[in-house]
DNA sequence: AATGAATGAGGTTTCATTCAT
DNA sequence: TATGAATGAAACCTCATTCAT
């Protein structure tokens, strides 16, 4: 039995370990309990102490914000490896899919309220999206009405159509012709 | 003992003004504290025992309904005196601003998940477009493509806009943008 | 058997005895563990839940106040029964008496800090030694010169002396020895 | 690897230098958060991890007594350098305001509890006292009744003014009134 | 010898729900 | 039928203490 079954206090060593944990964890009940699971049961499912996730994330918006901090990484990274006209249309894509699949997301903006906006991630996203959206507005393949915030509020509206899916609903179906109803353009990209 | 020191218990008579104070209470707390608000503290607003509160609604989400169901009735007003093709655009305007001003109602659709969707209000709402959407389409004030069941879509979308929204944010702007983003003819009904 | 072991849930006709064991247990643990045993023990002590003891007793002051409000009862009657001159002493008598067995009264008014000092019973003092110390002035069984906030100075130094007694040590005769070397007079008293 | 990242260990010659600046910020936050401020916030004050808090001071009485182990050392001084009968007056003033300064003296002294007296100074403080106290009797300065172990009462007596000194009230003019209530003599010191 | 992360017990507090009266 | 106290299961958060590195 090489792998002992409970190593109690790995030590320091375990930090980066118990953080990817945490993150890992929280991504899953997030996703499955919604945003408000008590932090006791992202602990427990990290096999880490209270005390641990506490000092790694000292509230739920810390630990919440680093979830969907991967997301953005990969849009970083799309935005920087993708400058054509496309673009546009390639983040618009895994926005929306990284706003399906993280339903704790709606959940975490509403929760959030009166922080900072850019902490859970507004800015970032207008950031992202304003040099892709003009490339793209240039090309004819998005309205030239739109603006970058625009952008934010066509995410919100995205939103709103997968927190009021019922549970069994093809949530999916629903976000297309959503955006169906704003853009075709839009709803081609996903 | 002819005078009970405490007259509290005025009998079968006082169920409906009970059920009145409870579903006022709820209303002005439900838009004060969200949707979260302690079912107690809703029992003390309406000055009624908590298992009078239990009694009448057995549930949070049965007491919500309820307490929506009102604007609901409303909107069944309205439908019912206009028959014009104008009908639509004032149905659309009075369930923007419900929605708008119950942000506790996106926080019940959001928690409602898994429950019959009818519940939310869904089906009634679809009823009561089906005829005001066709007359507005018929006269060239609505999408000939829109079915009663994007009506419901194009709510949550605004939904989201709302719930998205920051806490000091003006929230009828966004949701005005949001909705000319979708279609000018549903903003000018704002 | 006449008693059922664990009658759960024994309804409102229960609070008033709720509400003395939680005193009576309070009592006896703040005695036994001093101010800062948890509540939780405190509410398992008294046979009731956490919430009952949060009901009757919103802060640790609230109950702990309750606590010695017994005390000042008996003060309150020592001060109404005897109008004579010896009143001053019996009344100090029986404040250093329970200053002695109510070492977490020294705590609470440690831990009270910025609280309104009436909760902690100060002002109550006052009122109460007034008058008696009067007549002993005038009787010439009280130092001329004391007023009445000097009585609770008095009593704030009994506080120290049986605050830094050592467990085992004897209380009572630290506490005459200390108040011997302020004044014979009220030392004979205790 | 000749230059490490980081320069943590210092190796035993740092053991002095850490505690001293462990006992240096206990001094500071005993004063200014209480005797009961986490251990945790010292070791942080300090520079220092916990492990090298607890293998200085194993308990918080243990730092605790270092710290206020200082004030001793002044007091031997002042005893050693002062041989003539001022020099009761003048420990006393000392003490008097130790006791003042380091309210966490006070609490410090109610939560040793059933420690060893010896711990917390009494023993110490009685040797210091002895030769002095007889001093100041043969001239005239202190009463002739008074032993050693009285002018350990008369601290515990301040102890008591000082910590049910509410906060905001002015502790030196309570401590002064409440000596003087005892003897002008030691009033006059101070 | 120092670091500082991990542990986890334990305290406080809050409510949804029940139920004796 | 109404009352509102009682229940008790969490949730949150904080440290004292340990221990791998």
């Amino acid at each position: 039995m090489p792998a002992p079954h409970h190593p109690r206090n790995r030590g320091p060593a375990a930090a980066a370990d118990n953080r990817a944990a945490i993150l890992d964890a929280a991504r899953r009940l997030f996703a499955r309990d919604g945003y408000r699971v008590p932090l006791s049961a992202i602990a427990r499912a990290a096999g880490v102490g209270q005390g641990v996730l506490y000092r790694h994330f000292p509230s739920r918006l810390d630990l919440a914000y680093e979830v969907f901090e991967d997301n953005f990484a990969v849009l970083d990274q799309t935005a920087a490896q993708s400058a054509g006209p496309d673009c546009f249309a390639l983040l618009w894509r895994q926005l929306v899919e990284y706003t399906i699949d993280s339903t704790a997301f709606v959940e975490m903006v509403l929760d959030a309220g009166d922080e900072p906006p850019a902490r859970v991630g507004a800015e970032r996203l207008l950031g992202l999206f304003a040099r892709p959206l003009a490339r793209a507005q240039a090309a004819g393949l998005a309205d030239p009405s739109w603006t970058t915030r625009d952008v934010l509020l066509l995410q919100h509206m995205v939103y709103g159509v997968i927190a009021a899916s019922p549970v069994g609903a093809d949530v999916r179906a629903g976000v297309r012709r959503a955006v169906e109803l704003i853009d075709p353009r839009l709803a081609e990209a996903l």
